[in-house]
DNA sequence: ACCCTACAGTCCCCTGGACGACTGGAGGAG
DNA sequence: CTCCTCCAGTCGTCCAGGGGACTGTAGGGT
């Protein structure tokens, strides 16, 4: 672990200089993920700076998701998620055949432990998007929220909304919907499913979020609210996801027509 | 702008608290998109701290990308982008026999004023990535690099690899590709296009990318890497794209099977 | 009418200092 | 040997101050 000087002729300040310092030690693999970064007080005394401003340079390496601080032990690298690439066939029919929701299938494919905590299940008035989506009136929907974990790690967040009418008095109302998850529970009651659309975005997480994804500053999050249709058109379910950005790559394929 | 006080018992520290105040005066409409913020000058009269609390409080949300510094002018609440919709049907071929490509024809349809600049076209060797994607060897590929801009304003960056074998003495290797774009050329030269594939991820962008796009802190970038497939099933482009994340909404169909 | 110069207001960067809270380990008490 | 206490190292937060750079405007000179 080398570090350089700072050049006062620089037109970058000092702090940015030490920023920059520090990220190439990481980019070069001097610094590997988990790491410990010299400690402010050693900043302080190789660059002969003010704490503050080594506490700045740092704080800029946090911005940008690349370190962790962990009070009272140090400053590290991010260790990278382990990705999950989500393959647009994920909900197909053959997965649900084999009597596994989407989730628990692929963690088995992976060697991961699954787990599912926080579930809520409540009726709720349907906000503006979702009544669009679901072409609602003023009928109240079911809302199952839950967080999805792998090897006890919260990954992602998810709220599914299906109208009262269709979920009212079949095992979707439950905690544990049964093998195939609520998707099988669909077609169970005669819905069965066409096509989904899925609407992605990305941004800063909200403070609620960050806390219940555990996500250190400068991650985002990727939004995917997936809206499920039955054979005759109908809007049935929409699924609002939030995932930790940097875990996921989503995949889809599309026909040039 | 009616601001409260700080609350010394409260667990939350006083630069939070402030954080907390104004979040809420922006979510509640009290401060609008261009407002300008308090001060840090008038921030440490009312709340009675130092300026680097102050600071430290508007450093806080320009880390969640709510409100952009101007140096010399104030801090001011972000305005909203406008959100383009990008649907997955958008290179299909109808719009390309319309003689423009993507971009060109979405922008028409909003209203805005397309750009495109930063064009550099290059050979070079493809990187792993790419290399796996278009399924080459050693082969060097035809590398497309431009920066796209709407109402005059950066809102992407494209580079786009093609095989050399492929590209080699078409229009594809000009700077201007001609009607309905390179799409429309690659099927010129008999490569059909049947599907591509697109993977979605999400991340801070870097220092480059930031200057690129003239984003503010705290705004993450959505990466998009498109593979375009002829009838033959032979990966003919690779696209990689990122783009603003707070300016997009990505959708995407696809069948239950 | 135009241009230029001050200047006040604003954010940017840095210093040096202080106290608090958390972590992990060393060393002593039992 | 076990448990507890203490302490050094670390990051979190805050204070008070100073110089710098940028912006927009008011006012004066031409």
């Amino acid at each position: 672990m080398q570090l350089g000087a700072i050049d006062r002729r620089d037109d970058r300040p000092p702090y940015r200089q030490i920023a920059d310092q520090l990220r190439a030690a990481i980019d070069a693999g001097d610094l590997r993920p988990g790491d410990r970064l010299p400690s402010e007080a050693e900043l302080t005394r190789h660059y002969s700076v003010a704490r503050m401003t080594a506490r700045q340079a740092i704080q800029e390496l946090r911005g940008e998701g690349r370190v962790v601080a962990e009070h009272g032990r140090g400053v590290f690298v991010r260790t990278p998620a382990p990705v999950r690439r989500l393959a647009s066939d994920r909900f197909a029919r053959k997965h649900r055949e084999a009597g596994q929701a989407a989730f628990l299938a692929e963690a088995d494919k992976a060697g991961a432990v699954p787990g599912v905590d926080q579930i809520e299940i409540t009726y709720v008035a349907a906000s503006p998007e979702v009544r669009e989506r679901l072409r609602l009136g003023e009928e109240e929907v079911l809302a199952r929220s839950r967080r999805y974990l792998l090897d006890g790690r919260p990954i992602e967040v998810a709220v599914s909304y299906l109208p009262r009418s269709i979920a009212d008095g079949t095992p979707i109302a439950e905690a544990n919907p049964g093998p195939g998850g609520i998707y099988a529970r669909l077609e169970d009651a005669g819905h069965v499913l066409d096509h989904f659309t899925e609407e992605v975005t990305a941004r800063m997480p909200t403070n609620d979020e960050r806390r219940r994804l555990e996500l250190p500053d400068g991650v985002p999050v990727l939004v995917v609210v997936r809206t499920a249709f039955d054979t005759e058109g109908t809007p049935v379910e929409v699924c609002d996801t939030v995932k930790a950005a940097p875990a996921y790559v989503l995949e889809y394929d599309f026909p040039a027509r």
